[in-house]
DNA sequence: TATGAATGAGTATTCATTCAT
DNA sequence: CATGAATGAATACTCATTCAT
């Protein structure tokens, strides 16, 4: 389950002491308390505890830090989802039990969400940077993009949908209510909201009772 | 092109002059590209074409810059919502039209919504500014909820709906809508995406016919 | 006598008030007490008695301060060098003005002199900073080269010389006489050494009545 | 704290395998080619196939290396010229040997030539190191000035001749024609330069037909 | 001896802000 | 009002040196 991607580390007991995590974690607390640009490497390293220059040791720059919090940290939690879908049969199975990971992944990990939240959506730090951004958010919609054309053949999801615009539907509606929880201070339960929305995005907020049957 | 809601501005002469709209669309021009943090206060005087010095005198420092960008600019748009929505009877149309209305201002000054994309997501960078953004989004997501109650009056939205979770859904997916047709450059026509997406918004993507009439 | 070329300056009764030429002064002043890499950029701005930003109004970085002072001082000097040697007639006259002029000009700004002597011999700092080096001191070995060849046509110089050691032979001889000088403290009068080293350059150290006329 | 004086060592076997001319050399080259400032310790240890740390079990510091290639490598050198001078009977043949060592060795070991010629300039890196500096070329002129003195006893030097003055001139030259061929790349024969260059010392560039003998 | 991970003091450079003109 | 030169605090990053293994 954990990151076999480190970088020389093969030995699994040493890998929680390793600094390298040690430092992804305390840059994922200050990144969410402060964001990216109003956070000093100073600080990242005071909250891992470990000396300014440690921190060039694991990583390139200050910007490599988040690089590598957006492709080690989110492939991790995106690799879950996909185990998650794959168990499902029913395609509205997948689609709840992936918003179910999706809220209970970021809830489990507010820091990382707001991460996400803020930082994606901010304009290119440095191509790299972007390019991982932009591979994550593909891969996402792609798996959502799988989800409803299997829906569609199971005849469970409508046929005259526009898939890419149902997409952002989805992906916008979730991170809307991840945000919303972020920003109220994650007080509540993020996950449950998973049945709900998926309702929401079932059947819409419209009353069929009210609608001609067309 | 020059806004009419300046406060403190009477003279309509002065105001085509006024260094405070130059100084604003510059800015919201840099931010649009580099984003806040990696925009220098001596980029926005180049690009708006005045002395650095200038900007000192119409803005207390680059933070005010934003947040008069959010303050000013945001309330020239929602104002328009406002306009739009009240002049439509049925509360479908009422949604249609300030989906449309959200589509078409963002279509209409891209930067401005590059910026607000990016930016209001970003943590604190003020309470001022959070407080500024918090109050915009509090003002649409209240719009959205009395569009809503007043559809389940009309008896043509689902009254067995947790409202707060239906605002989430509605703003999270056209602002998802809005965040791809920027990241894709504002290539495509985004205005033309308010009509289906306001029929996903009510109908859902789940298909009637498979479901058992409840 | 004083420097046309600097950049938007043209009145000159501002120049000696020039932030330009204080920061190159002060730049001198400690580049020659404690060379280059020793220096910091918070001790040259000290020296000029200017903010440490202030620096990077004037030149691009650290390295272009040295640039600076090779390409604008050393031009100053060695266009002083042109004009002793020409309003000389007899070529001997011409070395001989030459190396005075040379020692004068080191014997009034030790700094500089320090400067030249220590940084010149350092490896590469960067490739305009080699070429600009370079430039000069090829500059001043033509110019010794001319000398010599004109002093063979006359007659008074010998004719078996294999030219480019014979510009070795001079420049060497009176950057090392300059050199112990500066290693001295510059504490005698530098100036008075050209006669007695012009002499050794054209007789050399043997004695004639020894040999054997050939 | 280590091994000051290698020579000394007579158990062969473990002068090769000794760490301490590894790092030596490799300092050199890496000298050489960067500079001593421009040089990190890192770099050495790399270069030298060592540990960074193991680098302080053989010398106390940085600079030390460089104290030690000037106190241990030059002595090396010195001492050849030494015997190479004290083989010679005439002076003429004394001044022309040591000319010849002098570039032979500079010729074998380039790097060595490099590190003299660029750092040896350089303004007082510590006190210790100024002063090996200091005592080699005083040494070195030591050694010229008893050639010339005794050239003087032969009779074929010129017996007016202020011998402060004569040590730098022939330095000079010699020292130049070195760094000519350093900056060359030491692409050509430096050594074949000996007696061109000692033809100039006892002759001049002056032509004796031209003068009125005295 | 030998290692190399860890340290943290030191520095070049940027940039929001001021203020004399 | 407008300017833009000057400021200097703030910060990412380097690298000589140490020390536990």
């Amino acid at each position: 389950m954990q990151s076999p991607q480190i970088p020389r580390c093969i030995d699994r007991n040493r890998m929680k002491s390793d600094k390298y995590h040690l430092i992804i974690e305390a840059a994922i607390t200050v990144f969410a308390k402060q964001g990216y640009y109003q956070t000093t490497v100073a600080q990242i390293a005071r909250e891992a505890g470990v000396a300014d220059g440690t921190i060039y040791l694991y990583f390139k720059n200050k910007e490599d830090i988040l690089l590598q919090i957006f492709s080690f940290r989110a492939k991790q939690i995106f690799d879950q989802f996909y185990d998650a879908v794959a168990h499902c049969d029913h395609s509205e199975e997948k689609l709840r039990s992936l918003i179910r990971n999706q809220l209970e992944a970021f809830q489990q990990d507010k820091g990382l969400a707001v991460v996400f939240q803020a930082e994606s959506r901010q304009v290119r730090k440095s191509d790299a940077l972007t390019e991982q951004i932009n591979q994550i958010s593909k891969q996402y919609r792609t798996l959502i993009g799988e989800i409803v054309e299997k829906g569609q053949e199971e005849g469970c999801m409508r046929k005259d949908l526009y898939l890419g615009l149902v997409k952002r539907f989805i992906l916008g509606a979730v991170e809307e209510v991840i945000n919303t929880w972020v920003l109220a201070g994650g007080r509540y339960d993020l996950a449950s909201m998973a049945d709900p929305l998926v309702d929401l995005y079932m059947r819409g907020i419209g009353n069929p009772e009210a609608r001609p049957p067309q």
